[in-house]
DNA sequence: CCCTGATGCAAGTGCTCACTTGCATATATC
DNA sequence: GATATATGCAAGTGAGCACTTGCATCAGGG
């Protein structure tokens, strides 16, 4: 035998076996297995169904904090700080976070382990101000900003998992932010 | 007595109740309760929770076809005919159509009502096909374009489901496209 | 006024699934 | 090599839920 199953490996199992499935058809017989341990086992080193996925999820998600916190003069260079973080963040993993946050919404189960790290859009919000600020972006309200520079690059995530045949890449950042820049300078 | 529960009112009370708690959480006891009806009734008149679904969607979201088989020479009027439409469709009933697209990834029965209309997507490929050859838009890939249009609006939809707080305005076509526009007229 | 069919009610069936338990075996520690 | 701890295995528990059924009631049509 090569060793005791480690516990990052049974975080892999998990996570893979979520973002194919969601959390809630997820059974923790089929995690089991695709981790190569016995349900069992996973019980009794894990506790719990929701316990696995906040030990999977922390283990894997933190250290992914934006380096948000002092805007500097380059707007287009903040913006792509802000689209990457979102694009790895619904890539990594096979897009489990993006699955969970679809199901956040219905169980409080998953929300209850997917709490927003360090009041992140509350930080996004301030970099955007800083920059309306200036003078280097178009006033409207923040959030709508948001929207516009991070909505492409989910609905690009969610349609590669949802249409089988529309294999595209993952959404460049350089080229997201530049495009809505160029909509979004002051004249 | 006011008379036997409608279907109508029967759809209206599960669509409403999927929208809250997703399909798969929506007990077929909790909508027969919001309908007012019991719960062998349900199933004596509509047969199936799947089937149940199948008619509420039928019979709510047909007639909701785009017009887009003529694409014409105004490009701000062709996409704002397809954001309303997507627009339209994600607020429409509490939201149930974007909870049920979330769900379709995993729930084959739910994926099996939500088989997409006509080939929409490939005709509003064609719309922004026609005005990129007319020279009135910037040449990208048509699915691009329609990531960039739509997902804005479906970021603020599942925004105003997720967080509480954040009780925006459903995104106004015009204004989508207008911005946008200002993107990618070519120069 | 009777008859038919739809309804409410309450109990029940069968399935899935998270989680448990008892026991035998392996692994690690000293 | 003895002892403690972790694992596999197989069976089981209890809860939730879609769906069923038998019976009493009620409304409308002839």
């Amino acid at each position: 035998m090569a060793g005791r199953v480690t516990d990052e490996t049974v975080f892999d199992a998990a996570l893979g076996v979520i973002a194919e499935q969601g959390y809630e058809r997820a059974t923790t017989r089929a995690i089991a297995d695709a981790a190569g341990i016995n349900e069992a086992t996973l019980f009794r080193r894990f506790t719990s169904k929701q316990n696995l996925l906040r030990q999977a999820v922390r283990s894997n998600f933190t250290g992914f904090a934006l380096d948000l916190d002092a805007p500097g003069d380059d707007v287009a260079a903040d913006l792509i700080t802000i689209v990457s973080y979102y694009s790895r963040l619904y890539e990594t993993r096979g897009g489990v976070v993006l699955t969970l946050m679809r199901e956040a919404k219905f169980s409080p189960e998953v929300a209850a382990v997917l709490t927003e790290p360090e009041r992140l859009l509350e930080r996004v919000d301030a970099v955007i101000l800083h920059h309306q600020r200036r003078g280097a972006l178009v006033v409207e309200p923040p959030r709508h900003t948001f929207f516009a520079l991070v909505g492409p690059v989910m609905m690009r995530s969610i349609a590669r998992r949802v249409d089988q045949r529309a294999t595209q890449a993952p959404a460049d950042p350089e080229a997201v932010v530049r495009r809505f820049l160029d909509g979004h300078r002051p004249g």
